[in-house]
RNA sequence: GGUCCGUUGGAGAAGCGGCUUAACUCAUUGCCCUCUCAAGGCAACACCCAUGGGUUCGAAUCCCAUACGGAUCACCA
């Protein structure tokens, strides 16, 4: 007759190390009891998404914000779904946010004394636990087939019951280990299970960061621990690592709050003390009038990569998921206009209970505000990272001369309200292209001049503005010029005049310089009119003129 | 369907039993400024806090029910 130990021993006899030994290797943190030990546990199954973006960030700050450790794991249990070179492409883009970790996976590889930090790696820590739940009698092989399960299942739903491996349905809980022990050896395939002792008409009572006390039904599933592959499940690599890591505070989405009954309960089992848990709400879109979780599928702004590629800030991004994590955020900033979400403190408290839609328009304003701020070398500058990664033309353009484009981002901008004019770095090409030379050449073949303005005035107004606008000086003698010819053509500089009679009238003052903007810019609507004369030079502004009147 | 979580304006939200004629921000609309646009300034925007019942001298705030929305029920995380 075979017993647990034997079977223990039989599968795992390999594994010489025990839970104790553990225990003394991944001690415990020298870490003030206020500082939080956080981590970002993704799987390695595609680019960054941006509600893990959101949990990255929230763990981040709050480690940081205490004094605490941010680390990184990899979550690779599931072979199936990993995307070959992700995790190096998730570490990357949150590295381009600013959310590197202190340690686990980093960018310059591992770094700790708590590893692996890949979960595949740690085959051996899962078995040795395992080991003894077996030889403990709180977890033992399972030989049922999925065809089996799914007949159970089909089963209990027709009853309408409960579906699940628990109770009196997981018949593998009771088979003797003198059994198990010769069905493995006959070969049979296996997993191995949890045997829980919960009931699901009990409630256990267990305390949210975010959503306080909360009173769920128990476990009562005999959950795989470990898959057939030899691989560990989620549930029960979260129990082992986060314990032995030393996690102190898991931030993970609300999807998590479900199972949240068996993590306790596999704690509890393990003599692990509890962690603390904080279920994040998770972003929403509303489609359709219906509000749902960004889905990495159907959603563009699902991947982080989406806002990288149209060139909003990093800052903005973050500025605004914190505006979506405490609104109180806001409030700071308009308090503290020189600070950002680095100096804020993010408070838990403060945090909604349900999911925020995600709004671009937002997302927009922070990012026009940001951008706003920044002065000519530091936009350049960024611009140069930018359209080299996504608009090798503009790159080139931009290289070619630089100055130039200084002189044209400058426009309104170094003051104390400057213009708010981008979103994002992709959209400043279209904003100012008519500048360089070649683009307004293909732009001006489709200009067009308010209708109700004859043709040979137009001409003879364009004529005069070539020889006599004077825009070396300044802006009050460039205007005052402007409208000195204006007034030879009809035009009356004063609005209020005008208005009493505008058919006495060939225009008023904002007609005459729409003629010179839309000669010089094939625009209607522009920055500045005389510090864009004043970029394009005389020469270049006459060029213009000469090349829209052969239009008319 | 079971279980859990949630429900304050178009969006993010404050509020936690009387200080609320429901903060603040974005969006929207109007006016002012103005060479256009952007910016800026000033206004407007929830006949009331999903609905219905309670508790209370008094409720957005506490309790119950209903409705609606979301999450979750895998050898996925």
């Amino acid at each position: 007759m075979k017993n647990k130990l034997d079977l223990a021993e039989l599968i795992f006899g390999d594994i010489k190390e025990s839970v104790a030994d553990l225990e003394k290797r991944f001690s415990e943190r020298e870490i003030s009891k206020d500082s939080y030990v956080t981590r970002f546990a993704p799987s390695p199954t595609g680019f960054l998404h941006t509600g893990s973006l959101f949990t990255a960030f929230i763990g981040y700050k709050l480690a940081h914000d205490s004094d605490g450790v941010f680390y990184f794991r990899l979550e690779d249990t599931d072979t199936k779904r990993e995307v070959e070179g992700s995790a190096k492409e998730l570490l990357e883009q949150l590295q381009l946010f600013g959310i590197t970790p202190d340690e686990g996976l980093t960018v310059n590889g591992e770094v700790g004394q708590y590893g692996p930090y890949t979960q595949s790696k740690r085959e051996n820590i899962y078995k040795i636990v395992i080991k003894e739940m077996i030889a403990k009698g709180i977890a033992y092989p399972c030989f049922c087939s999925k065809e089996e399960l799914e007949t159970l299942r089909n089963e209990q739903e027709k009853n309408k019951e409960i579906t699940g491996y628990y109770g009196k349905y997981a018949t593998c809980r009771n088979l003797s280990a003198d059994v198990a022990y010769n069905r493995i050896v006959a070969g049979e395939p296996y997993v191995i299970r949890f045997k829980s002792t919960g009931d699901h008409n009990n409630k256990i009572l267990v305390h949210d960061e975010i959503r306080g006390d909360l009173e769920l039904a128990q476990n009562d599933q005999d959950i795989i621990i470990l898959k057939s592959d030899n691989l560990p499940t989620y549930h029960f690599a979260h129990a082992v690592d986060d314990h032995f890591m030393h996690t102190t505070l898991v931030t993970r989405g609300e999807e998590w709050l479900s199972s949240l009954p068996i993590h306790v309960e596999l704690f509890d089992a393990l003599g692990f003390s509890r962690v603390k848990y904080a279920h994040l709400p998770v972003i929403m879109k509303l489609d359709n009038g219906n509000k749902r979780k960004l889905s990495k599928r159907k959603d563009d702004e699902a991947a982080v990569s989406y806002f990288l590629k149209d060139g909003y800030p990093i800052e903005a991004i973050l500025t605004y998921l914190m505006s979506i994590a405490n609104s109180n955020f806001e409030e700071y900033l308009i308090e503290n206009p020189h600070e950002s979400y680095k100096s804020f403190t993010f408070n838990l408290n403060k945090m909604s209970l349900d999911g925020a839609l995600f709004d671009i328009e937002k997302l927009r304003y922070f990012s026009k505000e940001f951008l706003a701020k920044l002065n000519k070398n530091e936009i350049t500058k960024r611009m140069l990272t930018y359209t080299n990664k996504f608009d090798q033309e503009f790159y080139l353009r931009i290289k070619e001369n630089e100055q130039f484009f200084k002189d044209i981002i400058n426009i309104e901008r170094e003051k104390e309200n400057p213009r708010k004019d981008y979103a994002c770095l992709g959209e400043i090409y279209e904003g100012i292209k008519f500048f360089y030379n070649d683009v307004f050449g293909e732009l001006v073949s489709s200009v067009e001049f308010n209708p109700k303005i004859k043709k040979e005035t137009l001409i003879a107004f364009l004529n005069d503005v070539k020889v006599n606008l004077s825009f070396d000086h300044d802006e009050q003698e460039w205007f005052a010029s402007l409208k000195a010819i204006a007034v030879k053509y009809g035009f009356n500089p004063n609005n209020k005049e005008y208005k009493l009679n505008p058919e006495a009238y060939t225009g008023n003052i904002a007609d005459a310089a729409e003629i010179v903007r839309i000669a010089v810019t094939t625009r209607k609507q522009t920055p500045n009119l005389f510090a864009i004369l004043n970029i394009l030079g005389t020469k270049e502004v006459n060029r213009r003129i000469d090349l829209v009147i052969s239009k008319i």
